[in-house]
DNA sequence: ACTCCTATTAGTACCTAGTGCTAGTAGCGG
DNA sequence: CCGCTACTAGCACTAGGTACTAATAGGAGT
């Protein structure tokens, strides 16, 4: 009971893609052929060997680790500061921050720029947001660069309010108003 | 110009932890030894062949695939879920989401979780954040698990109202109001 | 000085999962 | 019967190893 070149085919493909770590001696099993048939068949849907399948997935991950880690501790760049009075940092959108079905960026790396150029302007030890409203005006594309500009709004003993906006060009993508405490006092609540 | 066993080890654990693409050979070069000293260290370290190193790599991301891309772009697990209604997510805080001076949960993974939950909770095709009022109520320390609970609140025909708590234990850590436009009509603004 | 020990190097046979190449066969259409 | 496609078989070779044996250099202890 054989099967025709082109379904073994399609279904080859579908096998790899399903599974990648299989070998060709696997499928020639599987596919009732020889193993130099299921070479062949490689070469025709131009499929690399196992070796390079499983480098390929390795690798692809290994990029999504350098490039999404070093996150280090402020996202975007803060390209001007003066303590406890404002602050200025860029953030470029990259393929990773977007929604893939709209490329749409995700709310949380506005946020997560936002909120770490608050934390960064504190002048203290530490400073922990205990609150925020959050206004996302209008959708920031991938490619584009968020400018988030945050300045001090009021300072208390023991709280600062932080206002940050950001932009597109001049489009205002984003505004933010976080409650932040500061460590002096012992803190009982916040991040 | 020699160095110490010792010392050499230290390095090539390092040297692999940070690209596992290296073979024997580019160790024994850079490490001006031979091949089989690098063998017999990997042996003593009980470093894996590069090939198993590579093909770890791959399987881990694969296994992170199938059970991250199905849920699509969620931040935490979802445990359970019930469109337009409410929905249950889980976090485990680890040292890539803490303030390395503190240990203290960045406040945008919180935000992440709640809100992707937010946007998974609206039917539709396309949900988009307009607003949000935060309130991180207690410090989460690396380690803690966070269980994240959303509840539609409103419900109109342009916009949705999603209220998310974040527990770690019976602690509430975080409360969130995400005011969600919904695709079906033209979206003017949003993330 | 001689021995023991560790570190290192060298070399061989073998393994897997292949590539690249040549050659041969089976079945079918015209 | 010729030609074509599909398939199979075998050999040499490759990378990046494992597993093993053997040799050598240098120092510590006695």
């Amino acid at each position: 009971m054989k099967i025709s070149k082109k379904e073994r085919q399609d279904k080859l493909q579908l096998t790899i893609a399903d599974n990648p770590f299989v070998t060709d001696d696997d499928l020639a099993k599987r596919f009732n052929v020889s193993v130099q048939t299921i070479r062949l068949d490689r070469m025709e849907l131009s499929i690399p060997e196992l070796r390079e399948r499983i480098k390929n997935v390795a690798e692809q991950t290994f990029e999504d680790e350098v490039r999404s880690l070093p996150i280090g501790e402020v996202i975007g760049e803060i390209i001007d500061i003066e303590l406890d009075e404002n602050a200025i940092s860029i953030f470029d959108v990259k393929e990773e921050h977007v929604f893939q079905r709209n490329q749409i960026t995700r709310g949380h790396h506005l946020f997560a720029q936002a909120n770490s150029l608050a934390v960064a302007l504190i002048d203290d030890e530490l400073a922990l947001t205990a609150s925020a409203q959050l206004h996302f005006n209008k959708p920031v594309q991938i490619g584009e660069r968020v400018i988030a500009k945050a300045k001090v709004r009021r300072k208390d003993d023991r709280r600062t309010t932080v206002e940050v906006r950001s932009y597109v060009g001049q489009m205002l993508v984003f505004r933010g108003e976080f409650d932040m405490y500061r460590s002096t006092t012992q803190v009982e609540g916040g991040i």
